[in-house]
DNA sequence: AATACGGGGGG
DNA sequence: CCCCCAGTATT
């Protein structure tokens, strides 16, 4: 049933009124819907890529504590950062965030841009990303189409059961944006992201929706159908993000330099695992998340040496 | 179109 | 142990 639904402007409005008022009794309120500051919205959507809102929250007030705007966030330690980030995950998205505010810094007068394909040019910005900078930093219609809205559209207007493989992503495009109502997106964005992850979730709750009545996917799902995996997913014992992610917390809760030898020694419990460690290390270090030099190595960027200064200052010297 | 990318919560 | 998560970038 993944045919384009079309929908009657008289279901229009009977889902957006039943979804709006289950939404004003249930939606979470998080600091950075009501802010209207694209900052904080970036920094709250980036947070929030791959990542249960319970941990966000904490991870959204650690890092605008640390880097309250824009400017600050361009100006970032790289160490500094990861440390605010500890933990949470994808740390690539970290020094996204900062990228990002270099960019405005250059090329957008210090600000976030309010075009979409200006936003979704930015790195770490892609298409909820931009939408939720939107819709909450100020107000724009856009529809945030994250894995929850996916869920609840695909089953209620398309009647699949499992949208995420089933719907093609233009419907649900068209769809979404079809479903929005205008002037109110970020109320209407965060209560059917908050409807996918507390009633229309993987395996539904039927019984708890308010607009069961409509929804072509509830008698299948009562007729016993049950939804596939989303996909097989890749163990994460003995992956190489657990080793990433190994490397990189002994690395932050190092408090400066550490030798590479005893990085391995410490991670390592024999040669294959020894070659891993180096090898996820030197990938790091090329993705400006760690550096290594001589033996040494540490989170973030390499602190100048001094025989570097004196270096540059000579070639700065011989220059003029 | 597939895969890489962390880490934790929940069944 | 397996599934899933307010995705994005890369191949």
């Amino acid at each position: 049933m993944t045919s384009t639904a079309a929908l009657t402007p008289r279901q229009v409005s009977s889902i957006r009124r039943a979804l709006l008022a289950w939404g004003d009794k249930y939606t979470q309120d998080f600091p950075w819907r009501e802010a209207r500051d694209p900052y904080a919205a970036l920094v709250a959507a980036v947070c929030s890529q791959q990542t249960q809102m319970e941990r966000v929250l904490p991870l959204w007030e650690r890092w605008m504590a640390a880097f309250p705007t824009l400017e600050a966030a361009a100006a970032a330690d790289t160490a500094e950062l990861l440390r605010v980030w500890a933990g949470a995950g994808y740390p690539r998205r970290a020094l996204a965030i900062r990228e990002a505010a270099r960019r405005c810094s250059a090329q957008h007068d210090g600000a976030l841009p309010r075009d979409p394909i200006a936003l979704l040019a930015l790195p770490g910005v892609g298409p909820f990303t931009a939408a939720i900078v939107r819709c909450f930093g100020w107000a724009d219609d856009a529809a945030a189409i994250d894995t929850n809205v996916v869920r609840v559209l695909g089953r209620l207007v398309h009647g699949d059961l499992q949208p995420a493989l089933e719907t093609r992503p233009r419907d649900l495009i068209e769809t979404a944006e079809r479903l929005l109502p205008p002037g109110a997106a970020g109320r209407w964005n965060a209560m059917l992201m908050d409807y996918g992850a507390r009633v229309c979730t993987p395996r539904p709750h039927c019984e708890q929706c308010v607009v069961a009545r409509l929804c072509p996917a509830r008698p299948r799902f009562a007729a016993g159908a049950s939804a596939e995996p989303v996909r097989a997913q890749p163990r994460f014992q003995g992956s190489v993000r657990q080793w990433r992610g190994r490397v990189l917390r002994a690395l932050r809760e190092a408090s400066g330099a550490v030798r590479v030898a005893s990085l391995v020694r410490t991670l390592a419990a024999d040669d294959a695992e020894a070659s891993t460690v180096r090898e996820v290390l030197a990938k790091l270090c090329a993705e400006g998340l760690a550096w290594s030099h001589r033996g040494t190595c540490g989170l973030g960027d390499r602190p100048e040496s001094r025989s570097a200064t004196l270096e540059s200052t000579a070639v700065k010297g011989d220059s003029r």
